[in-house]
DNA sequence: TGTACATCAGTGAACGCGCGTTCACTGATGTAC
DNA sequence: TGTACATCAGTGAACGCGCGTTCACTGATGTAC
């Protein structure tokens, strides 16, 4: 019998259903969980080390055992919650293949994440630009390669295949700040209101429609070679 | 003679050019200096008082004769910025009336209030998200005025004077959101970085120049009382 | 004008407290034989 | 299988420190006459 097989039997015996390793992540998880509670009302910049550990149930020189400092849990946050980000993209661009309505459809799917992982997106939401610059970077980076991400995408459409990459790198920017605003709101609605919800949500959706109308007009006339001067031309007399 | 000039002559005798109340409004100003200097790296709410005392160059018990604690200093540094926010506004507001290239004005308008009082608006970029509800909420309601005004300005335009108030609203907010991504855009600009800043602001130049591009064909074709379905048809295939 | 008194912005010492970090420890889990 | 030993996640006491707040004070500024 080997070593490993004796311990598993001995677990079970005792109704202990964790292995050290098992119960030590745990422990993290805790840490990093308490971590992201304590950040939904205040900056993660202003948490203590002690009461990360009070309010995560272990005692604080406990802490070590998982992480250097509290700047080194919170750059892991940063990791998990764009894991999070990440998959909420690739279920959008899933969906995107199936329906017609890309743009409801998107929106739809941004809401529905928010809902299951706000205090991710709070958190991010937070320390994009309330975070110590080695987090902002961080986060700034990821929102910088969603948004590379959504041009090369948005170069599929017929559409848009003919637009310089700096074009479609001003369009998909466009995009991602109006959905980072929408998230933002959708945090700040009063929890349980979801008519407000649907406002924020519907505002978000024909923010984007409207950004879509001005696809074809852009620069329609002018060839893209000579197009630096810009579409001038085709503007209203706003 | 009375009291008043007595003392002004004194003052002047004695070359001490200030009298007690404008010498406690300046050490007042210290300390909102001071507060707003420390959150230029870190959140506001993880600034210590002494802290905040010691760079303003007086000692803690003095901080009691200008504010309560530093919720209530910090409430002032969000009214003060705004004032610079919106005497912005205002520039940009006139300058329109002057020109044709009212997007480029105010691009330009935005870049040289941003340099100006770089740390208000770095401030505000923080807290907006970052704060304490209070502060959160005092700067999100002053935010939403401003796209109320701006929604107001563009109801004047003859393209827009036949929109629903709910639709300025829709597009106010999308341009407001815009500039606010662009002002956390200018703040993260390496300092001395001409070229990166120039490219940030043609970006948002050009991103407003397309939503403006997208307004004569919002519901072109809708009559107003049957447009609640919104633009579909209107859509490319995006 | 000068004098006597009032005001009050800012001081400096003191307080109790919670902080981050260290350390030797405990005891359950894991390993070797 | 049982036994003897190793590992190491988490403990609890201790440390020096800076915190926010209080208090009686000082002395320049302001006021009354």
């Amino acid at each position: 019998m080997t070593a490993h097989s004796h311990a598993r039997r001995r677990r079970r015996r005792a109704l202990v259903p964790e292995t050290r390793a098992e119960r030590k992540q745990r422990t993290r998880e805790a840490l990093l969980a308490a971590a992201l509670a304590l950040s939904e009302e205040r900056a993660f910049s202003s948490l203590h080390l002690r009461e990360v550990t009070r309010v995560a149930g272990i005692a604080p020189a406990g802490f070590y055992r998982h992480f250097q400092n509290l700047d080194e849990l919170g750059l892991v946050l940063v990791d998990e919650s764009f894991r999070h980000l990440r998959r909420m993209l690739r279920a959008a661009r899933e969906n995107r293949a199936d329906h017609a309505d890309a743009i409801g459809d998107s929106v739809a799917v941004l809401a529905r994440h928010v809902h299951e992982y706000p205090l991710h997106f709070r958190f991010i939401a937070r320390e994009r630009s309330g975070g110590v610059p080695v987090m902002r970077r961080a986060i700034r980076s990821e929102i910088r390669l969603f948004a590379s991400e959504l041009a090369t995408d948005l170069a599929r459409f017929p559409v848009l295949c003919a637009w310089s990459t700096e074009d479609l790198w001003m369009l998909a920017a466009l995009m991602v700040d109006a959905m980072v605003a929408t998230v933002e709101e959708i945090l700040d609605v009063p929890a349980g209101d979801p008519v407000a919800e649907q406002e924020v949500l519907r505002t978000a959706e024909r923010q984007l429609r409207l950004i879509v109308l001005a696809v074809p007009q852009w620069r329609s006339t002018a060839p893209a070679a000579l197009a630096d001067a810009g579409p001038t031309e085709h503007e209203p007399a706003v």
